[in-house]
DNA sequence: AATGAATGAGCATTCATTCAT
DNA sequence: TATGAATGAATGCTCATTCAT
């Protein structure tokens, strides 16, 4: 369980991130945005790995929220529109979170994160891949190509729009630009 | 022109940050890693951003030559798979270079940076999106998809699956895997 | 008097010196280790200096307790002995009790503490001087030399003795040992 | 080799223990003292540790000379007196030394430092003891109690005297009252 | 009697950079 | 072309202590 001052320091550390890279995020800007001092913040975290091992998770859970919701609907097809649509909502609402799918490169230098951050990558695509594999067998999918490719363009497609959408300074619509890749992608895909 | 020591600084910081992240690379790692003083590299570079520049420049005239060599080839899908393969062949002969297209988030927080390389990615999907235009027209390529969308398909695909083996740390070939992955990008994309 | 939690403050306090040195006994590991909160052990010592007042306080206690036991002896030569064989017994039963008596080091930078640790000694060499004097005077012990010099031998033997049982870890029989060096201090002060 | 500003940063260190103990002694009290910045104290040394390490090792280093003299002497007897007299021209001349002979508690949390300085304990005994030994050969010293035992007295001795003069101010004059003790001791050990 | 939250002061250390030689 | 020495600014973190509850 987190407290309410954990969570403040997570998305205070997600938004610290967001505007200035990992450098931007230091245990100062972080005080002095929150409003307290800096030892105040190590009552509530251990260290600064603890703080950003907290944000990956966090974005664990919303992965895992964002699986549960894929899983409800009925079709490969249907489950993949639900898992660009998810994403594209969260990120809409909390673009922050997108220095976090691209977060592998900041996180190098700290073992702890960066397997965490390979993990969130591996079972995103893993995920995928189950989703394709099925709806291969039901013949939704088509069969020329495996799943595991498949999940590879499908994953490496939202990554890189949702990419774009970051370098341009987020000034394009991602839910309706999105939906528009989605039904491209699922052309692509289906049988 | 660069100087043969200039070369020799790119290169080294190209293998720091590849080793360590981008906080691996400081100018205390770099001249030792060279075997110089610190203040010896500020006779060939003026500050350290400077040195970033060069970095992403020998990056961005790989990426010109690979576009010579894709240009003579006929044809848009052979084009792709060129692609594909010289950037295989570049990576492999060099894996820290996997860094670099992955660098956007280190670079967050100088401008000069950011810019390049967002105008590289930009760059690179701008230039293989004429190329399946080409194919389109050509009726090579299918033609229910834009060529937007196609292009960020084929260098999403491209990209998470050199992030993919870095992730692996490097531990699977490069070029025979991703040999049969353009394969299953041309039969996607090919009308 | 002393609270029990008081005691255990102090107790503990003498193990995370004996454990770590001075640098180990900090409120943090102080509270940790009782298994209380920091503030909370403001509510039984004012600060961190009362708690050391009153470990050499404690130890004090002891020294008098020892000396009451050494003035029942008759005879310089069985005090003395009496005097090591009783040093040697507390300190077999609490170890940690051996880095007060070389603690004058670690208070330097407090007036009230480094003048107690000086009382300490000067006390205990005067002590054991008066008993050497009467040794004298009664022929037990060498009139050659002063009763001054032959305490601060004497004392100085225990400390060095002591101090080498530490240093080793502990690991020879201090009592055992110590009960043969006994001898030969007595011999050699001895008429 | 030590360099000028190397030589100079063991000094005022030893100076900072002297006068406020090990809590004295901090890389900011270093530079202040030295009148350099901060960072330029790591130019000379990589850490405070080797600071230390280098305070150490320089009083190794005239323990080294003091047992050359001592060689130099002929007789047991005249060796003892020749060491101590050498110990007490040499805290005479630096006080700041006196702290280096008691640091063993200071730098506990070190294991390096811990390590070290219980070396310098151990092999001042081990001399003396061969010293001893010797005078015990030729019969200048009386053979009733062991050498290693006498040893611990006459090393304990030195060490609680000079403890003393340091406890006082250093306001005696330890050259002659020192002398005075020094007869005693050869007195006490000679046959 | 105890705690959760907070803080000012301080610590060792690192960084990119400069300057005299 | 290179270096040894230096520095201002910053970094993550610890310390003893306080205060409201």
């Amino acid at each position: 369980m987190q407290t309410a001052r954990q969570i403040e320091i997570v998305e205070t550390a997600l938004h610290l991130i967001n505007d200035n890279g990992i450098q931007g995020l230091t245990i100062k800007n972080l005080s002095k945005k929150i409003g307290i001092s800096e030892p105040a913040i190590y009552r509530h975290y251990e260290n600064k790995v603890e703080i950003l091992v907290a944000v990956l998770d966090s974005f664990g859970s919303l992965l895992g929220e964002i699986k549960n919701d894929v899983e409800k609907q009925s079709g490969s097809l249907s489950k993949i529109e639900k898992m660009f649509t998810a994403f594209f909502t969260a990120f809409n609402e909390n673009p922050s979170l997108v220095a976090v799918i691209f977060s592998e490169e900041l996180f190098r230098n700290e073992p702890q994160l960066s397997q965490k951050t390979a993990d969130i990558i591996n079972r995103n695509i893993h995920f995928l891949g189950t989703v394709i594999e099925e709806g291969i067998q039901h013949g939704e999918i088509r069969n020329d190509i495996s799943s595991e490719h498949l999940a590879i363009m499908v994953m490496g497609t939202l990554r890189l729009f949702v990419k774009k959408w970051q370098l341009s300074g987020f000034n394009f619509k991602l839910n309706s630009e999105g939906g528009k890749l989605i039904r491209s992608v699922i052309s692509l895909i289906s049988k």
